[in-house]
DNA sequence: CTTTCTGCAAAAGCTTTGCACTCAA
DNA sequence: TTGAGTGCAAAGCTTTTGCAGAAAG
């Protein structure tokens, strides 16, 4: 929860925080910051790219957004809507570049019992799954 | 192997090409480009920073280096050991950035049964496993 | 000889920073 | 009132690109 977070480290409430909390929380697949903008933009909302680039960053600290990068494509975005922060897979396309979050039940069990062992003194605390590959998309289109 | 990949792609053997490819299978930890010429440079051999770009890429398609990338620190590179392409855990630490490679046998097993499966028209072709946290390093150090 | 590769420097693209102004508390 | 937050533009960094010259085949 952001007013949580908010509260606990002596932030603020500001509109800028509250719009695009709403903004993040409608979006259903993921966004980078530049169509984030857009769609504020679109709302006729402006929001400076200072602004949008400092929120999203709190909100991956508060556990509400999750980060993605993948080579050197802007960052992807993604609100998180599972309790745990783990339990997180994902298909990413080697040739477009989309992701998409699927679930395998073998591998969620498998994540939570590997995140409880240590390795070489390293602290595990959450785990990601990508499956590289090409997406359907890109399969009809045969050879880009 | 890389001429292989030379001779099948056309392409040409050059003193630049074999001096990074025994650079970089020198080296056992990740790597980033510019840790790649600094090592070069400190045997007095000097790569241009657009022919280091170039050829990793190479690398890379020709499956003898695999690329990272996290958060927007600078891509991270690594030698390709095992047979497979899949099989690829790592420890990635939150704290520092720096990328361990890891091995569980368990995890292993479920990557390459997951990797023959489909999911929604998506056709997987590697697997990879990163597991989140503090490193020794950063926890000795407590607060950063 | 032709065509690919290299090197340099400039350009590009995403993200961060500096600074003055605004506004939440 | 005061310090955190915002906006703008400039700066920063990694990576890519354009082009001329070098050299592999």
């Amino acid at each position: 929860m952001l007013s949580n977070y908010i509260e606990k480290n002596r932030l603020r409430h500001t509109p800028e925080r509250l719009a695009i909390l709403e903004k993040v929380d409608s979006l259903t697949r993921h966004f980078t910051i530049e169509t984030l903008l857009a769609a504020l933009e679109a709302d006729g909302y402006h929001v400076s790219r200072a602004t949008a680039y400092n929120t999203i960053a709190l909100f991956v600290n508060a556990g509400i957004v999750r980060k993605h990068q993948f080579s050197n494509q802007p960052a992807q975005y993604e609100k998180i809507v599972d309790t745990a922060r783990g339990n997180h897979q994902h298909l990413v396309c080697t040739r477009c570049g989309k992701v998409k979050e699927f679930n395998d039940s073998s591998l969620s069990t498998l994540s939570t019992l590997i995140s409880e062992r240590h390795y070489q003194g390293f602290a595990p605390e959450y785990f990601a799954v990508y499956l590289y590959g090409i997406c359907s998309a890109c399969r009809r289109k045969k050879n880009i």
